[in-house]
DNA sequence: TAAATAATAGATCATCTGATCAATAAGGTT
DNA sequence: AACCTTATTGATCAGATGATCTATTATTTA
């Protein structure tokens, strides 16, 4: 920030005039992280002093600053939720348990990422229609299912609710929530603690 | 807005003068509403604003409005962890189910609530110490004695680790976490829904 | 090598935002 | 009723912020 006049400054590469695709993606990509730390409220000029590049050119790529958000939502939510889950996770001919434990360890990989984790919750807070479609379709397409195979399996009279099955997915993305939220210690790899959460649910449906 | 100069605005009780400390009072909880609405960037101008006085008055106040943050925090975050629950949940003298059971629907009761809510999830966003100090107390104070409430009580030689405690927990958090950030709807009375999630634990652990 | 293209930088604008301060007036006191 | 204290207002400032526009200059093309 000192000797912006010297040719090659210390530490920053001082590149320019990439190609225009590839500087939108370095564009969105920065951003994604920029407003996954800071929030949604970050400035244009925090952006692009990150990326390296002045304040001006994010306005030669998106013509405002919503647009920029709008980039980094579409960049974050992309494939997020796989159309596979709710094939194989009412694939029959494997075991429930096995098809739920798959699931819950692809889907935490997924999720459990700082950027991801965070920009959802900025997202939720500020009230966007995103976040309530995301869950909305969570829900309607992978835990509704996950909730008819369990009536489907269990074999005594005490059967899951779909608030049972918001029950066990919460407590294992509290997970995610509390590593990149609030930034608390968790298990390295969540992989035992979410295999237990979900046997203890099997468990009380005589699904042991 | 337009009219203000007329001497009674339509809805606008236009009364001044409070005595200080009904001022005070009068602005911290508005701006714990508002704060809670808009985020921990809102502006002076418009808490003023929702308050009915002017963005000066507010400096009368409170010298900067960081200072109003942390009176908003005070506010917010006084009496959430009563002192009588870690006594409670380790009295032996009632049965474990009763004693976390009675915990959550005291527990939840006050931090499912939309200002507790958004205010703890917008800090702890910001990455406020106060946030990682309200958890780590949380864990050591309540989740830890019950964790070995648990270890002294189940029969069998499964026992729960620390981490299946922030499981159950995460739970039944989740509720709240889906009706005030993500405005989802959620049971009305999450009762029933706490109580089948703490007997689906217990039960896994030979505590039925 | 010279010209053309367009990616990038720099300067600038209007508005917003936190904060200050002198002027005003509400409510109590005598 | 006149006075006094001080809660409240209105004007204002400096810096921040989104956005625009023209001047540069890297890279390609002839």
């Amino acid at each position: 920030m000192t000797d912006r006049a010297t040719q090659t400054p210390p530490d920053a590469p001082e590149r320019r005039r990439l190609p225009p695709a590839e500087r939108r993606r370095q564009i969105v990509e920065g951003a994604v992280t920029f407003f996954a730390d800071v929030g949604l409220d970050g400035t244009t000029r925090d952006l692009a002093r990150r990326l390296g590049i002045t304040q001006s050119l994010l306005f030669n790529y998106f013509s405002n600053k919503a647009e920029i958000l709008e980039a980094v939502y579409e960049h974050v939510y992309l494939d997020r939720l796989s159309d596979d889950w709710p094939h194989f996770l009412t694939d029959r001919s494997h075991p429930l348990r096995a098809r739920i434990l798959t699931f819950y360890r692809e889907y935490s990989r997924l999720i459990f990422e700082y950027n991801w984790m965070r920009i959802f919750m900025f997202s939720g807070l500020a009230g966007a229609e995103l976040n309530r479609r995301y869950l909305h379709h969570l829900g309607t397409v992978i835990l509704r299912p996950l909730l008819e195979e369990l009536h489907a399996s269990a074999p005594g009279p005490a059967l899951p609710q779909m608030e049972d099955i918001w029950n066990l997915h919460g407590g294992i993305v509290y997970i995610g929530i509390r590593r990149h939220i609030y930034q608390m210690p968790t298990p390295e790899d969540p992989t035992e603690a979410i295999e237990r959460a979900v046997d203890r649910f099997l468990g009380s449906y005589g699904l042991g």
